[in-house]
DNA sequence: TCGCGGGCCTGAATCGTTACAGTAATTCTA
DNA sequence: TAGAATTACTGTAACGATTCAGGCCCGCGA
């Protein structure tokens, strides 16, 4: 009833312009969202004087209202850092995300429990829709966001039968496309350094380095158990290891950017001489490695548009669409 | 009235803990923040119930009502990319705010106003602190946000005579560490590859620069209108152009390890080697410069601790701590 | 002419929290 | 022992938005 002192002072609210227009707050509501029992005169009248006095709605008003928090959350693991992943992810989700009115929250964890945050997003209701990463086989963050019916998108694919929408590499056609590059440059025996096991698409970069081999009629350089995660001092003793091996592999192939460079180190420190004595051939996200190393290989993969596919994919989710239609295989 | 079905369903509300105690949904409020009009034993009593049975303040209640978003907003321009900047930030700032209330909503923006996004921000009250980064001598959005009493902290100092906390790299320091490294080496004709000198900490760079050479008796050589800014493309061209010239130096700084990678691609493109025709040093962020091209002498920049301190530095402000005790010079 | 159904708008209730003004019951003061 | 002060707790009113059950007025059919 007290009419004080809208004309002036703070953010214009609901209030604020049932005041200006002398309709009443419920009335302005529903003409913000063109609802169709309001007449059109009054809807354009009300828009019109939203728009000139730039009135926003307060999200805390909605969210405790309707639980819409208008948020998207971004859960990654500290481990995570293909050479940039991390900003070209936020950047792409930012492209998508930005006009609308969705805010980006990134929530790391560096514990050993992936589930954590992900049980704290849905217990709390922070978020309308998450994007995890680091995706695996039979990843149980899927099945329960699943469960609770929590939107979400992952980067990378997993194996259980279910569909989510997803955002995946194609890294069989990486490794395959790879393989043929080695085969072309008249390589014989390739290593590969893929992913480690936990994460699916460590099962796709074999299955495309395997189907390759074959068709090639080449073979495998066994590397053993290591893997993209490792530590680099392990990986450059690795190479360092490659390097002074008689039967040392001329091709190998590397599945991140930073892995090949740190195999590259140990192999030099040898004295063999990438793209002569052995070629590489990586995955990277950036121009950068072409600078620091021309001689290594590289097939792009785009972090930038993955965050943008996975954006699109969590909103349309959240919006009811149907998660089938949201399933981005990108191709090397 | 219809005290319903508390019990059971949904997330916990005060209203739930004050069904489950018999008290009232205030005391049951105050309690939690140990306000001093309860008792103690109710207070022990609603904080037991309230652990017990996962009790989290809805934080659209609370920021409705208080206006408190606990939210921290990480302000970047999308030209950021010191390699890994933005990851080590967002770790660095997320390792301060893991534990406390507040979440890190991430808001990069491409667009030529680096106001906007600020203005977004204070305008809607959508954060409690804000850290900005890619600081200017006079930046328009420090006077802004002291202007409207939002707390934030920048990452690199202002010259505007106003104080504000912010972390910033001795860039001074840096330069100066780097033409003693030079120096040592025997060099004399040193060049410099700096920040634009839109940024404060270009200053600061030249200022140990000049100093160096006259301290080491050096002198400059005159790389002209190219910063860390320029395009990848470019800095190799200059490179490349240093290589010709017979006049080059014998020893080049390098604000940026990304820059460094550049313009040393451009002097090998030339037959020069870099640690023998000319020293490189540079900046660097990670561990993966000096791996993988040990012949580039790195000193590093630590922004995962410079994300902590201005997040403690944020939240300190927000608690009403002086600005003034959160201010960070990290030695190189 | 009466009643009924639309069209257009409004008030009240609600989401979860906090601030503030009470209100009993108890204890202290003079 | 009356009155004041203290202790411990409670009800109400916001914060800003949405939903929903009306309400009023008009035109139309019988």
């Amino acid at each position: 009833m007290t009419n004080d002192d809208q004309s002036i002072g703070g953010r214009p609210t609901l209030k604020t312009i049932a005041f200006m227009t002398g309709l009443g707050i419920s009335t302005v509501s529903q003409a913000l969202k063109d609802g169709p029992d309001i007449s059109k005169a009054t809807r354009q009248r009300v828009q019109l004087i939203a728009k000139q006095i730039g009135y926003r709605p307060n999200r805390a008003g909605v969210r405790l209202r309707t639980g819409k928090t208008n948020v998207i959350a971004l859960v990654l693991n500290t481990k995570e850092e293909s050479m940039g992943l991390v900003s070209e992810m936020v950047y792409g989700i930012s492209d998508t995300l930005s006009g609308t009115s969705y805010h980006l929250v990134v929530t790391p964890y560096s514990l050993s429990d992936p589930m954590e945050p992900i049980r704290y997003i849905v217990e709390t209701g922070s978020a309308d829709g998450i994007i995890i990463s680091r995706t695996q086989p039979d990843d149980p963050r899927v099945g329960y966001l699943l469960d609770h019916g929590m939107p979400f998108a992952t980067h990378g694919r997993t194996n259980m039968g279910v569909v989510h929408p997803y955002h995946d590499f194609d890294n069989q056609a990486f490794a395959l496309e790879a393989v043929k590059i080695l085969h072309g440059r008249g390589r014989k025996n390739i290593a590969l350094l893929g992913p480690p096991p936990t994460l699916l698409y460590q099962r796709h970069t074999r299955s495309g380095f395997e189907a390759g081999l074959r068709a090639f009629d080449m073979r495998e350089y066994w590397l053993g158990d290591i893997d993209t995660d490792a530590e680099l001092a392990g990986i450059i003793a690795r190479g360092r290891g490659l390097g002074q091996d008689e039967a040392r592999p001329d091709g190998i192939i590397c599945s991140a950017a930073i892995s090949a460079l740190a195999i590259g180190a140990g192999l030099t420190e040898c004295g063999l001489r990438i793209g002569r004595d052995v070629d590489l051939v990586t995955k990277e996200s950036s121009q950068l490695l072409s600078l620091m190393r021309p001689e290594i290989i590289c097939i792009t993969e785009n972090f930038r548009a993955a965050g943008r596919d996975l954006a699109r994919a969590v909103m349309a989710w959240i919006d009811g669409a149907d998660p089938a239609n949201f399933q981005f295989l990108a191709g090397p």
